[in-house]
RNA sequence: GGGCAGGUGGCCGAGUGGACAAUGGCAGCAGACUGUAAAUCUGCCGGCGUAAGCCUACGGAGGUUCGAAUCCUCCCCUGCCCA
């Protein structure tokens, strides 16, 4: 059994960045085992972002690994906190949101978290349950076990209060509100990012003040996003998001900085440091390569990334177009007798650009090629022939079709 | 309730009557280069107009002025201090 244990217990640790404590998790597996009950794993998300990213994807791999050594995997939902407003975090003004939204967000939600867990084994539970019954008398005794200082030690809370941010008095019942939820599930262990430290540890408080078995806490790294400095969020637009097409998957890692590749080798794939860092040193473009294909194919598989490898050296090595081109219909009413087109309208018609400022700018910039050649004059007419390819930039195409 | 300081483009942050579609930084886009959509350098970076120009935009609503992000009035929001 004290194999079993530690085997566990190594499975547990890797990629973790903070086991509190360990020698509890030990204890927590040992029993677990002896009275052949699996452990209860908490992990909470919040039901407003319906993307997963990659940076998402690191604590639930970890789901994973305590699913597949038989486990019991807790989703919990904040949709409490979602209908109420939770405002951690730099956008003050989180947008509250109703029941249905909640619902669609989730179902999204669970087909992709159905890419990395076993969803049949996977039990979703929701904190409206019981935070919404839950009484001021209990709140308050709740309120009770902390004190403001102890709050204000969470470090945002510090930062912002430092800086002479707002800090709503209800942001402080959120750790709060977390933590009894863990007392309500009766967590073992919960696992979340590094920067969810203390509504974890909170838990821990919560549990023992109200006589429970305290829960070993799990953090995770965060991932840096593609723009090598911030953690990946959406709200900062440097995330790589799975539920995309592989070919914008391998390119978004492709452009992560060369400094943040071990990183994500280390947290996001299975390739031992040995290897990822001598192929670092050899050939970083390789190297990155070997990422991208590595993530893709978690997602799409194996054939699927190594196709997509291919082409994406097609497209940008050797400047190719690439095999699969959207067509794009030219509106009738924008081409003349002659059968031609005014460049920009030709440009900002076809849904690649933004605006038609947007389209003559590119055009100036050299950006915009038909059929390989480079045309920079706006107002130029070109003629529309069937099956000609519209470059924009570096990653834009579009086959040119006569419209009727 | 009172006093003080603030609210500016996706974000941060200058500007305090005209030269302001608004300095700068970040993010974004493009070009060059390359080892990749890395790094670096250069350019662009509200919309409409082939131009003159027009429209929208500096918390909101009014006002003063030939002219307001800038001055005045009221309102809303935030921080700090006092109660």
């Amino acid at each position: 059994m004290k194999a079993e244990i530690e085997r566990q217990i190594e499975i547990i640790k890797r990629n973790t960045v903070e086991i509190i404590e360990e020698e509890e998790l030990r204890e927590k597996i040992k029993k677990s085992l002896q009275t052949n009950t699996p452990l209860k794993v908490k992990y909470g998300i919040d039901p407003t972002a319906p993307d997963i990213h990659l940076g998402h994807t690191v604590p639930i791999k970890k789901l994973r690994d305590f699913q597949i050594l038989g486990h019991r995997i807790l989703f919990l939902i904040g949709d409490f906190t979602a209908r109420i407003g939770d405002p951690t975090g730099r956008k003050e003004t989180r947008p509250i949101l109703s029941v249905e939204e909640i619902n669609r967000n989730l179902t999204r939600y669970k087909e992709q978290v159905g890419k990395i867990l076993d969803l049949e084994k996977t039990e979703f539970v929701y904190n409206s349950h019981w935070l919404s019954k839950l009484s001021l008398e209990e709140l308050i005794k709740l309120t009770s076990i902390f004190t403001i200082a102890q709050i204000l030690e969470r470090e945002d809370f510090t930062m912002r209060y430092q800086s002479r941010k707002p800090i709503y008095l209800h942001e402080f019942l959120y750790p709060l509100l977390q933590g009894y939820d863990s007392y309500i599930l009766e967590a073992d262990i919960e696992i979340g990012a590094t920067e969810q430290k203390f509504n974890l540890l909170a838990g821990r408080t919560i549990q023992e003040a109200l006589g429970q078995s305290k829960q070993v806490v799990i953090t995770m790294p965060i991932l840096v996003g593609t723009d090598g400095k911030l953690k990946m969020s959406k709200s900062y637009n440097n995330h790589i998001p799975i539920e995309t097409t592989p070919e914008d998957m391998f390119g978004k890692i492709m452009s992560i900085p060369d400094d943040i590749m071990e990183d994500y080798f280390s947290i996001l794939t299975d390739i031992s440091p040995d290897i990822y860092k001598k192929k670092i040193k050899e050939n970083p473009r390789d190297a990155k390569s070997l990422l991208a294909r590595e993530i893709v194919k978690e997602y799409f598989g194996e054939s699927k990334a190594e196709e997509v490898e291919k082409e994406f050296i097609k497209v940008f090595r050797e400047k190719k177009a690439p095999s699969d081109i959207p067509e794009f219909e030219v509106p009738a009413n924008l081409i003349d007798e002659e059968g031609k087109v005014l460049l920009v309208e030709l440009v900002s018609s076809s849904g690649l650009v933004s605006s038609k400022s947007e389209a003559k700018r590119l055009i100036t910039q050299n950006a915009v090629k038909i059929e390989g050649k480079v045309i920079n004059d706006p107002y130029q007419k070109v003629e529309i022939k069937e099956g000609e390819i519209l470059k924009i930039g570096k990653r834009r195409f579009v086959k040119i079709k006569k419209g009727k």
